[in-house]
RNA sequence: CGCGGGAUGGAGCAGUCUGGUAGCUCGUCGGGCUCAUAACCCGAAGGUCAUAGGUUCAAAUCCUAUUCCCGCAA
């Protein structure tokens, strides 16, 4: 007969979903508790919401516990250190873990980073890379200590990042990828193979959380590449912009062209919004205005000719 | 009840404050001019003005309620 591993799971948004899942059914584990954020006001109306991690939970009868700071919600801590507890499986929980709960498991805590590390240790791994221009990036199991993302590596695998990734489809790949590791983290558990690799201290980065205010088109001061990884990577969140007469302009893609412009220079031409960056020119194809819905600079001026000019503003 | 913008022919928008004939830029269709065109000219079709009540001689416009969409904020 197997070992069966008692395991307590980490996680809030829907990332954390298919690997949460793979967990409940796979054989060999057992979860004894599943930790998460408390609801929040989410949305428009700001109405209450779960969290997706304990929408699951509550749907398959698991033991939940819904905190905002874990170190410090002391029956919750009681409660973990009675289970008996094999190791702790963290996944985009949004909370730091202090080392009380980092003692409590047998074999110790592990996280699930969405970077091939030591790179981009931090918040925002999947954004940096497509920033970057990166073409590959990945999913990586450390064992968790003190300090942030800086654990031995016990598995890892590579993602291939395609031109076509924005932020959202390299989300969802990574997000299955996260599950597929598991699996092989358990096995590897399970036949007891399980190496401890030191990170590369001399190749560590870091990527700090992204700011709404990272998503602002500098236009005059960018090359293409630039523009265009910051459009992939924030979209679709925080999503990129700039301001159209000090109305707020969502940028959702762009096309290059030959005309000539000045960087940060203006210019419409046959329907279409341009304006110059630093090596080239670029058409804002696919925009929307402050209130209204997304749709094409065409369609945008077709209506603006009812009012003024049109200039773009980068403060 | 966190703040704000919006719903008007197929698309994007004016018109609403100050009630009185449905308008603009496009697209579509037909015709013309072109070697030609995302060019230009002429013409045409196409709208229960989000929904439901109310006020009025008269409502896209004023009042009330409802639905849906979106920006900010988290």
């Amino acid at each position: 007969m197997t070992k069966k591993f008692n395991v307590v799971f980490c996680g809030t948004p829907d990332f954390s979903l298919p690997t949460l899942e793979t967990l409940a059914s796979h054989p060999s584990i057992s979860i004894v508790a599943v930790i998460t954020m408390p609801d929040r006001p989410a949305g428009r109306g700001q109405e209450l919401k779960s969290p997706p991690v304990a929408e699951f939970a509550k749907n398959n009868d698991l033991r939940l516990f819904q905190v905002d700071n874990i170190n410090k919600s002391e029956d919750v801590l009681l409660a973990l250190e009675s289970m008996n507890v094999d190791f702790f499986l963290v996944l985009a929980f949004a909370q730091f873990l202090g080392s009380r709960v980092l003692s409590i498991p047998k074999l110790g805590c592990f996280n699930i980073h969405t970077s091939i590390l030591p790179k981009y240790r931090g918040a925002a791994p999947i954004q940096y890379a497509l920033l970057n221009g990166d073409t590959s990036t990945g999913v990586s199991i450390q064992k968790m200590v003190k300090e942030m993302d800086a654990g031995d590596l016990v598995h890892f695998d590579e993602v291939s990042i395609d031109p076509i990734d924005n932020g959202e489809t390299l989300y969802n790949k990574l997000k299955n990828k996260a599950a597929q590791s598991t699996l092989a983290f358990i096995d590897k558990l399970q036949s007891n193979t399980i190496v401890y690799t030191p990170q590369d201290v001399s190749q560590v980065s870091f990527a700090p959380t992204i700011k709404k205010e990272d998503g602002l088109l500098d236009f005059k001061n960018s090359n293409y590449n630039k523009i265009q990884n910051q459009i992939r990577a924030f979209d679709p969140w925080p999503g990129t912009y700039c301001f159209l007469n000090s109305q707020r302009l969502k940028v959702f893609s762009i096309e290059r062209l030959t005309k000539k412009l000045s960087p940060g220079e203006t210019s419409l031409e046959h329907g279409q919004l341009l304006i110059g960056l630093k090596d080239c020119s670029i058409r804002l194809s696919k925009i929307q205005l402050e209130g209204k819905k997304v749709c094409s600079d065409n369609e945008l001026l077709n209506g603006l000719k009812n009012k003024g000019g049109v200039i773009i503003i980068n403060p």
